[in-house]
DNA sequence: CGTAAAACCTGACATATGTCATTGTTTGCA
DNA sequence: TGCAAACAATGACATATGTCAGGTTTTACG
């Protein structure tokens, strides 16, 4: 009955309070009460490539805090296409807006890569929101942060080329994600999902990747992509 | 000395407490005192069309609350195209996501008409925010809700036609400012602004307007417009 | 009232982008 | 290992949209 020590560590660390996830989003506002009680409630889920951890237009119990992988979070429009609205990735937590507002999901959510989250019910959030004004205020925060990305998301789908875009795209999957030892990106999408963040055709996504890599933008080796001239790339996507 | 009693009921009516508008934004999660600070605070101002509330990359030192008039909120894109993110009616606070972040505003607005709106410092704002968390979580919702929207702007303009998107900007005018006892839009926008909405030049915008109404989608009279089939126009912005 | 500026309209044309059809290439799995 | 399914690539073509250039009409205002 009594726990051995690799047990009691392994406990330590799956506790949110021990969390180092947690210093990335707004649950680094919570007291060490608050964050028992979510720990006590939570659920660690997996999920494989291709998954959905939720749908567009289901009812959310809770939200979804990203412990490994990457997520996209796309609605599907009227013309049958999924546009990706945002990727969602270690530390950042999803459907905390439907939670808030107690609306169901406006996004779907599939898993880009495997992935591991934490599924906590909404109670410990709203609970929290509604005793802890520190919270309240980190999320309002976030969510301000969160809009002001989308106004500019707005400006650049309206006012950028389909090739300029995509430039974008590159450039903000090597500054979010990284590059490996070798100069190629760390999160690979399919050219589908280039297409769908950058709302074109995938033929088109592919031609243009074409020409990046010819016209040396862009290197490749095997499935992997990475940045070749980045200078060139930032002048493109800002209209030269 | 002693005011008249015509005297006593316009400050009567300039006291936030006792404005109606309140009751379309989040402060009406105040409290009475709360209020009466920002009403001995806020300044009442006027704007006439296409003067400057504030522009885009300037330090706001409050909110704008829209008592009469709409502006428009837009981004100058690096090819040097004014994008229309949204359009602020009466009722609507304005520069809160700037203030709330300490960041300077993202936006700039310009008024579409003739304007009134209260500027509230943002002392009182901060404060209420610090003290009140009904206040914040009210604007939490608030903000949350405006998060959705801009979501859903993202997919249509990344997936809707130019043609599409007129249409449905048209049914938004519609249902959002009215039209008068003749059919008749309400709000009048340029063909310029309908195109900086739209993401579109203003040439395509003038185009597809005169082909609606060609086809019986919209019908003019001087200077207004109005939509002469609805349901045709639905279909249209779905994609039929 | 008259004039300049702004707003609106239209045509001609170039270009970007979407669509469809086909083929080659990689991947996952039995 | 080999095969089916997913993914990537490419060509041919239609179409949507932007651009430039030149008009007309409306509006603002001295």
């Amino acid at each position: 009955m009594v726990p051995t020590a690799k047990e009691q560590f392994m406990d330590y660390k799956k506790r949110c309070e021990n969390c180092i996830i947690r210093q990335f989003n707004s649950l680094r506002a919570m007291t060490k009460d608050e964050l028992k009680r979510v720990s006590d409630t939570k659920i660690t889920k997996s999920f494989r490539k291709g998954e959905a951890l939720f749908e567009e237009g289901e009812k959310l119990n809770g939200v979804y805090c990203v412990r490994d992988g990457v997520s996209k979070l796309s609605k599907l429009s009227a013309n049958g296409k999924d546009q990706i609205v945002k990727l969602a990735t270690k530390g950042e937590v999803m459907g905390q807006r439907s939670v808030i507002v107690e609306e169901s999901a406006n996004l779907s959510a599939v898993a880009v890569n495997d992935m591991e989250v934490c599924f906590i019910p909404k109670e410990a959030i709203v609970n929290t929101l509604q005793t802890n004004p520190d919270f309240t205020y980190e999320v309002l925060r976030h969510m301000a942060h969160e809009l002001k990305e989308a106004d500019d998301v707005i400006v650049n789908m309206s006012q950028k080329t389909v090739k300029q875009r995509i430039a974008e795209a590159f450039l903000y999957l090597k500054n979010n994600y990284g590059e490996d030892n070798e100069g190629y990106l760390n999160l690979t999408l399919s050219r589908e999902d280039i297409a769908n963040v950058v709302g074109t055709a995938t033929e088109s996504c592919i031609r243009i990747i074409s020409e990046f890599k010819k016209k040396g933008y862009l290197k490749s080796s095997g499935k992997k992509l990475g940045i070749a001239d980045e200078k060139g790339l930032q002048d493109l996507a800002e209209g030269f």
